[in-house]
DNA sequence: AGCACGCCGACT
DNA sequence: GTCGGCGTGCTC
């Protein structure tokens, strides 16, 4: 009998592969284990074993496996369906989503590396510069690999050379694959077994008394270890005898002491005993009762509850019983809102058993909390997480809460497996037959359309907390300022006013410009050119701190130049502003107070983010100016006034969805303000106070907002009315991209007709010097999902078999928004 | 996606 | 002549 695996390649193809196993692999191997396989001329791979079965290939011979890497697997059943259904829905290969699944370390890739030959001595003469110069490296050192190799030489194609030597006999070649995750160990120390009796401790002592130091660190151990009851590490042990670490190793090295090694968590949680969870305040009782008999009727319920209502207390809540039911908790919320605060505030209340899982943890650490919810572990019951959490290996889900689900960070655009993370938690929900729990103060309009189709249960918070009001919300007319000469720079009159009144209270200032870096363009005064990126088709924003130009989409950037690029003229001015100009401007304005900045710019590093919040926290800031970093879910005590400096940018953004998300926008940052008794005061800025965004945002009505706007979705077919993919053309020659977009919206429209739109070029039609052309396909409700996809994926396929149009990049995105 | 193979222009 | 560019085809 032939036995055979079915194995998922980490690379963007369709299938999967099979390969041949023996008798004894067939019984230990299960789906959802690693393998180490041969894939391609000498490449090794990871793959996930997807099925086991006895069905020999035809057409090919299957190759043998390498090695296996598990035990046991390390990804469930569960698990694979919900892959297997992300590669359906969201049209990319099982490849793509183990890819973004796996944290990296799981993934192991072969290296070559080069060896000497040690069996037959060559003749070195027969060898070229180049070829001798790599066998003579390896004298010094056992093994090459091929970047080595590269530096040696100092070029990039090295592997002719290889090549060669490899025919003359003088080097070997091997596939090393090595384990990238590594157990993080701890150095402990122990007195010596020979001197566990009471003698042989006296004898010890009275041969140290010569070596007072030494002696010291023995009588440390001890006391430590009597106090602590636990073993003792070498670092503690160094801290608190004050010896160096020198000394500790003479006493290991004459077998005083013995070293050991324990194996430890890198992330750690050392909080003090855990809280009991806050009593809820009557309106938050009412939701949660809502909730929950929600949940008796529906799968997902959607909690409408204003800003500062205090949402998160009833998710507590709710986490507390399914804990309790010792089911595991998945809460997800966008990467940006993942913030100490709320995390220090849910380990109060469960203390260890909270697992973080984000993309600024290293993969070490992923691994960890992988390993952790793989076992079930106690450390790993509530997995507070960014969108790719929904990937860990979940076997109990009793309840996932979708937090701030409005957001649109929680689809991933690239690359590939272009995922919404609330739609794929809806599915994985399904799948464990667990509760979700959408939360937002401003909810997508699909999420509110599918409560009110019933689809979704639906429960509401009116209040805030503490019944603290909701911020008085004041428009007002720039034009008009304008022409009356009311506005210095970018501010009001009106804005300077409150600004004023509110630093002479002591209380804080945010405020909002939705674009970072000084201004967006710079123009010449005498013949209009303005600097263009060289990559893509935009104009480069001027950055004043470090007075850059920079192109916002590839990173390119340059010095700010001092004379038009095109004729020559020194007189540049900028137009536009962005949040550094807004700095600026407040600096001028009211120079006593200090002032910050929060934006991609200033919170990159790892704790860049952290400091500014701290500081806010803790009064060190007066007035902060930031993007839209600003709106998520940050509880800001002393902030009174927040001032939206230009309405109109983000209500003008070409995008369906540009009224949508200035409405949620608008309201998230204004839901900073007053948050605790004094009523808080928003200031917006915009050229049209009768835009009908505007007016909904003030009078904080969704209802208004959700109507209109679905009015509009219906009349336009837009989503959440049909459903839409959008499939983008890419390539460096213009001329090759519109010949393609144009034969496949062609193609298309002979199946979809009227539903087809485009080919149109973005308006940022070049990026990274890639021309980009769209198509958008709309589907009716009506109108087969799967079925359109089969078509789709058809019509794709005999596009790729057109020779001229292969190396065209398609991208393929499902639910594009 | 990688990676090899193969064909063509631009340097020692 | 070789180096390195990229178009083409394949991976169990």
């Amino acid at each position: 009998m032939n036995h055979f695996i079915d194995v998922i390649i980490p690379v963007p193809l369709k299938k999967l592969f099979t390969y041949s196993i023996s008798a004894s692999e067939f019984d230990f191997l299960k789906p959802g284990m690693r393998v180490a396989v041969p894939f391609g001329k000498s490449k090794i791979y990871t793959g996930i074993v997807f099925r086991v079965h006895n069905d020999p290939p035809i057409a090919y011979e299957a190759k043998d496996i390498q090695q296996i890497l598990d035990d046991t697997p390390i990804v469930n059943n569960k698990q694979l369906q919900l892959w297997q259904w992300i590669a359906d829905y969201y049209m990319c290969t099982l490849g793509d989503v183990m890819r973004a699944a796996l944290p990296s370390a799981f993934i192991l890739e072969s290296e070559t590396v080069i060896l000497k030959n040690n069996i037959k001595t060559i003749d070195e003469s027969i060898l070229k510069d180049d070829e001798f110069l790599v066998y003579e490296a390896l004298h010094h050192q056992s093994s090459l690999k091929i970047h080595d190799i590269s530096n040696i030489l100092d070029k990039k194609n090295v592997l002719p050379v290889i090549k060669r030597l490899i025919e003359k006999e003088a080097i070997s070649v091997e596939e090393e694959v090595y384990e990238k995750y590594k157990p993080k160990l701890v150095r402990y120390v122990k007195l010596h077994s020979r001197f566990s009796s009471e003698e042989g401790l006296q004898k010890l002592l009275d041969d140290l008394s010569r070596a007072p130091k030494q002696r010291q660190v023995i009588l440390t151990l001890f006391s430590v270890s009597a106090t602590t009851k636990k073993p003792v590490k070498v670092s503690d042990l160094v801290a608190q005898s004050g010896a160096s670490t020198a000394i500790i190793k003479s006493l290991i090295d004459k077998e005083v002491l013995e070293e050991y090694y324990i194996q430890t968590d890198r992330v750690q949680y050392s909080g003090e005993e855990n809280e009991a969870t806050k009593k809820l305040n009557e309106h938050q009782e009412t939701a949660l009762k809502e909730i929950k008999e929600s949940f008796e009727k529906y799968m997902v319920t959607l909690l409408h509850g204003v800003t500062s209502s205090g949402k998160t207390e009833v998710y507590v809540k709710l986490i507390e019983e399914a804990l309790n039911m010792g089911q595991q908790v998945l809460y997800l919320l966008p990467e940006i809102a993942l913030t100490a605060q709320l995390i220090t505030r849910l380990q109060n209340y469960f203390g260890e058993q909270v697992a973080i899982f984000h993309s600024k943890y290293s993969t070490q650490e992923r691994v960890e909390v992988w390993n952790h919810v793989l076992n079930k572990s106690e450390k790993a019951k509530v997995v507070l997480g960014a969108r790719s959490s929904i990937f860990l290996p979940f076997d109990n889900i009793g309840l996932i809460i979708v937090d701030e689900e409005h957001e649109q960070s929680f689809k991933q655009f690239d690359p590939a497996p272009r995922y919404h993370a609330r739609d794929t938690a809806v599915v994985l929900a399904n799948m464990h037959k667990a509760k979700i729990l959408l939360g937002s103060a401003t909810p997508s309009l699909e999420s509110y359309f599918n409560a009110k189709q019933n689809k979704y249960g639906f429960v509401e918070i009116t209040k805030r907390y503490n019944n603290v009001l909701m911020p008085d919300i004041e428009l007002i007319d720039i034009k008009d300022k304008f022409k009356k000469k009311l506005m210095k720079g970018h501010f009001s009159d009106r804005l300077i006013e409150e600004m004023t009144e509110t630093l002479q209270e002591g209380h804080q200032i945010i405020l909002f410009q939705n674009r970072r870096g000084f201004s967006p363009i710079v123009e010449c005064n005498t013949c209009g050119n303005s600097p263009q990126c060289p990559n893509c088709d935009v104009s480069l924003t001027y950055h004043q701190y470090r007075n850059q130009l920079r192109c916002h989409y590839c990173g390119y950037n340059s010095s700010m130049i001092k004379d038009c690029a095109a004729c020559g003229s020194p007189e540049l001015d900028t137009k536009g502003f962005g949040t550094e100009q807004i700095e600026e401007e407040v600096k001028l304005l009211f120079p006593d107070y200090k002032v910050a900045r929060m934006d991609l710019d200033t919170t990159r590093g790892k704790y860049g983010y952290e400091k500014i919040i701290t500081a806010l926290e803790q009064q060190e800031i007066d007035i902060l100016v930031g993007t839209q970093m600003l709106t998520k879910g940050l509880d800001f005590r002393h902030v009174k006034l927040v001032g939206i400096m230009n309405a109109d940018n983000m209500l003008n953004f070409p995008d369906f969805r540009a009224h949508e998300r200035s409405f949620q926008l608008m309201l998230q940052v204004s839901g900073r303000a007053g948050r605790t008794d004094q009523r808080g005061k928003v200031l917006i800025q915009t050229y049209n106070p009768y835009h009908n965004i505007l007016q909904q945002v003030s009078t904080n009505n969704y209802i208004d907002m959700f109507n209109e706007q679905m009015n509009d979705r219906y009349n336009y077919k837009y989503p959440p009315i049909y459903k839409q993919i959008k499939i983008t053309l890419k390539h460096k020659d213009y001329s090759k991209v519109d010949a393609a977009s144009v034969w496949l919206a062609k193609s298309l429209r002979q199946v979809f007709r009227e539903y087809v739109l485009g080919p149109e070029s973005p308006p940022i039609s070049r990026i990274r010097n890639q021309f980009h052309k769209n198509i958008l396909v709309k589907i009716p409700k009506q109108q087969s999902l799967s079925k359109t996809k089969e078509a789709i994926i058809k019509i794709n396929n005999s596009f790729l078999n057109i020779k001229d149009f292969r190396s065209v990049k398609i991208i393929l995105n499902v639910d594009n928004f």
